[in-house]
DNA sequence: GTCGTAATGGGACAGATGTCCTTTTTAATA
DNA sequence: TATTAAAAAGGACATCTGTCCCATTACGAC
């Protein structure tokens, strides 16, 4: 549940040191807003230390975690190709440095570093193709099933999401979430 | 929730019609399956007429509907990147007309037109930014306002999709879509 | 220390949803 | 027309989940 993209990660550090003059790095602490949601911005980051959540807010302020992005995943992009303003809302959950570069820098990049571009694309499609079984999964399954997946997965999960946010990953109240977890006795 | 990209369908136009050799047209009847779960193929596709439906099957054989796909959309295209296995499956709800694009053939074109380059980018972009709303809203609105959502901005659904279909889609049990139904008076 | 706030844990109840079945309707075809 | 099979509709029941509480613990600011 907490996504990374090494590959993304080191060839964005290769960029950094080849030319600093387009990409900046920032530092946010715990709970700081980097994105928010319905603003515009013009800058595409990428995590080079540290773990966010990605989340959407409904009118009624209930949230809903998309995702923990960790070392290397990029966030920002969509809206370089949509046009429209972000979103979700992307939050520090940990100290966090990140790669802070323009729209037009990444646009350049896009056009004439193939690598980059193809680095890119890759990530995008990464970004759909595990969308969509997870949710899938959390449809169908009793909320029980969903914790012992993520505890396999993630076993360290606990470290560094609170309840809170683990609930509101998995779409259901903390109280549901609570009563899970007495059922498996954790 | 019947996707379109009129913007990439005419571009494949294009491309097709200034150079056949690399690009086929096929078509399929309804209830045909053009790609299955866990296969591999070598093919990317772009929808030229007709509409399917993009779904996972878990192990107990239950399906949830991704999107409903129309007039140019593309699919297979994230495998090209991932190297994996087709992680959903694609039918023909429709009579379907497709261009097939070879994964060879698609790389070229990725490399070396920009334009095309670009459209595939912002068909991954915008996969991703509807996606996310739409689990977000299913998961913490009633069925009922989920049901009169959709009604809104495609009040043509009942036309091509099924109630079964439509059920699968909202992740809910045919059922419990009934008594929605009926709760609404509908 | 202590005050306040956030995180955690859980009881009680109402309402929503799934499962299992049966019935009705529709549509296609012999 | 008669016969199926598929789609649609809904009853009955058990279970799951959310809402509304309240209690306890942990932790930081003062």
């Amino acid at each position: 549940m907490i996504r990374t993209n090494p590959e993304l990660l080191s060839y964005t550090e290769t960029i950094y040191h080849s030319n600093k003059h387009h990409i900046n790095i920032e530092q946010y602490n715990p709970t700081e807003k980097i994105i928010e949601q319905n603003k515009r911005y013009n800058w595409v980051y990428i995590i080079k230390e540290g773990v966010t959540k990605c989340y959407l807010s409904d009118e009624k302020g209930k949230d809903f975690i998309q995702e923990f992005l960790g070392k290397g995943m990029e966030f920002g992009e969509i809206e370089v190709f949509s046009n429209k303003p972000s979103f979700c809302c992307i939050e520090a959950i940990t100290e966090l440095i990140v790669y802070k570069i323009s729209y037009t820098h990444f646009n350049n990049l896009l056009e004439n570093d193939k690598k980059f571009n193809k680095l890119i694309m890759k990530a995008m499609a990464e970004k759909i193709s595990y969308k969509a079984p997870r949710h899938s999964y959390q449809q169908y399954h009793p909320i029980e099933e969903n914790i012992l997946k993520i505890k396999e997965n993630f076993p360290e999960f606990t470290e560094v999401v609170s309840k809170n946010d683990l609930a509101k990953y998995l779409g259901i109240t903390l109280r549901s979430l609570n009563r899970a977890l007495s059922n498996l006795k954790i």
